[in-house]
DNA sequence: TTGTATGCGTTATCAC
DNA sequence: GTGATAACGCATACAA
């Protein structure tokens, strides 16, 4: 027979069961060292709570507390790829061990006013969201609700909200600086059409510095229209691993040797990028360790302590055979 | 001068500053029909929340009524692709016009009853969830906490809870009446060795029916390992795409032709895999609709309303030249 | 050591 | 049409 009907047990149903006040119940099931409960109620209290299927109710516990321990992660426009799921499992992880529930919001939740509205509904600890999301009024309104930390992700720092840099720009000058070093002069740096990857690709041309800009949509017929454009070229910067394949596999049709007539250079050290013949030198970047330092960070900004916002990644060139 | 300290502001703040009572406030911000309210209160309200930037408070609101609105995506430990990102955002968008909140959590949260209690404690009306993340105890918890809808995701139907079957046979068998149509006949599939896609490959490989079963690592040196064993193959069903990949570049290396002397077929249509040369042939899994789909069911569920899970795509087979 | 009482922000039932 | 008022589940100051 099922109980189809049947209200989620309280705190108060806990305590009528196990025969003691619902206060009490309350202290054994958050360990609260204050109020010391003998070993014996405390174990008819976790008994009665666990034959109940008893959990806590998080809005209740919220409203009163004036925390809900939630960390909200409103996922960025920008496809993400290994690199940015690690990030988020690890984040998730020591969020976790401290306590805080990670949440991540709508793929492709409207930025501005609407969505600081739906995510300070939720009454977060914190938010670390894409910067672009993210205006003057809405940050207000975030912190008018109660936000303690709102941290942006961007390229630049943002006189909005404490930052976590993606520094773009050490990753192309990085590329840059290996090309040269190859004795590669008639450079080129790849920037893709793309909506949300456009702006990186721009970051990423900045940093490269001199340079040949190529616009490339993800797609063989605009690789073979640009070409031409790559007649007088020695080096180039694909944007990352991705753009290198469809680069790498355009100019073998054309005959175009890598290499001998043009070094590739990627980015983001993609596993499938390694089945590419010549191999791809690639600009990598290490994020472990950056979840906990930005774990750490954001506690902080919660307890109210000013704090400096840790770097996202460290960068460095694996040289194969495609320069 | 900055507010740190200010109390989020509550209904009763703006109904103190419009001049009425805390109720009048809750009916116009809910559009209550049967409570008429003047045109001219409404409006003194709607800017008095305006000013102040006032949010519900979603925890109270989940307390008072009973129901969150949240949908729980707790997030598979399967790395997932283009498609599941798709389908990810369009549940969100579906999900968001009925009035919904959509959360994922937990990358690797852990499984079983620890992970039902985290999730229950949030209260969603419904959760989606990988089957094999649950256990007879802990739907049993769920539905106490009041989930009105427990989904599971899973290739095969599941006793426990209504499934969204994600049907790996039907990938393998159309992978295998293709071959066969080509005239191949000394058939081999290959099942991924890594965790996470080993049973997902195994469904495939039981859809695919006949033919040597070659346990393959994401590596060209475990490539190199079974290459031994294609000697007498003439049609390979590689598992997906990236596999596909792997295969095709290693085959490259030994020297073996694509299609002339191993017909190749891979699943899942990555952008990717169209720069390969040949082209890959490929089982491609069309998911539109199906989010509508899902958000019908769920709603079905919440309501107390029987239903059937609806199919979590169609396939169909891509012809290009790898066969 | 445990119980009583209160209020967090909200919605909803009832008077007015 | 609008305003008191109660209750949702919980944590905690205080009383016992």
């Amino acid at each position: 027979m099922e109980t189809m009907t049947a209200r989620p047990p309280t705190s108060s149903d806990v305590a009528r069961l196990a025969g003691v006040s619902q206060a009490t119940v309350s202290y054994v099931l958050n360990n609260r060292a204050d109020s010391r409960v003998t070993e014996e109620t405390r174990a008819k209290v976790l008994s009665a709570a666990e034959k109940l299927g008893y959990v806590r109710h998080a809005g209740a516990r919220s409203l009163k507390t004036g925390n809900s321990g939630l960390v909200l992660l409103p996922l960025s426009d920008v496809p993400f790829g290994p690199l940015a799921t690690r990030f988020i499992e690890d984040l998730d992880h020591e969020l976790t061990a401290l306590g805080y529930t990670m949440i991540t919001y709508g793929a492709r939740q409207a930025r501005g006013m609407a969505a600081a509205r739906a995510w300070a509904e939720l009454r977060p600890a914190a938010i670390i969201v894409d910067t672009v999301k993210l205006t003057s009024a809405s940050v207000g309104l975030l912190r008018k609700a109660g936000v303690k930390a709102v941290v942006g992700i961007s390229p630049k720092p943002s006189t909005l909200v404490p930052t976590l840099v993606a520094d773009q720009t050490e990753i192309g000058a990085l590329a840059a600086r290996h090309l040269r070093s190859q004795g590669r002069r008639k450079l080129a740096v790849i920037v893709p059409r793309e909506d949300g990857l456009r702006d990186i690709g721009l970051d990423r041309r900045e940093g490269f510095g001199a340079g040949l800009q190529i616009d490339l949509a993800f797609d063989p017929a605009s690789a073979q229209e640009v070409l031409p454009l790559l007649r007088d070229i020695d080096g180039v910067f694909a944007y990352n691993d991705e753009y290198a394949m469809l680069l790498m596999s355009t100019l073998a049709d054309a005959g175009i040797r890598v290499p001998d007539d043009i070094a590739i250079v990627g980015a983001d050290d993609l596993p499938l990028a390694r089945l590419l013949r010549p191999q791809l030198t690639t600009v990598a970047l290490d994020i472990s360790g950056t979840a906990a330092a930005v774990v750490t960070f954001l506690a902080s900004l919660i307890d109210g302590t000013p704090a400096t916002p840790p770097r996202l990644w460290t960068t460095h060139l694996i040289e194969r055979s495609s320069t």
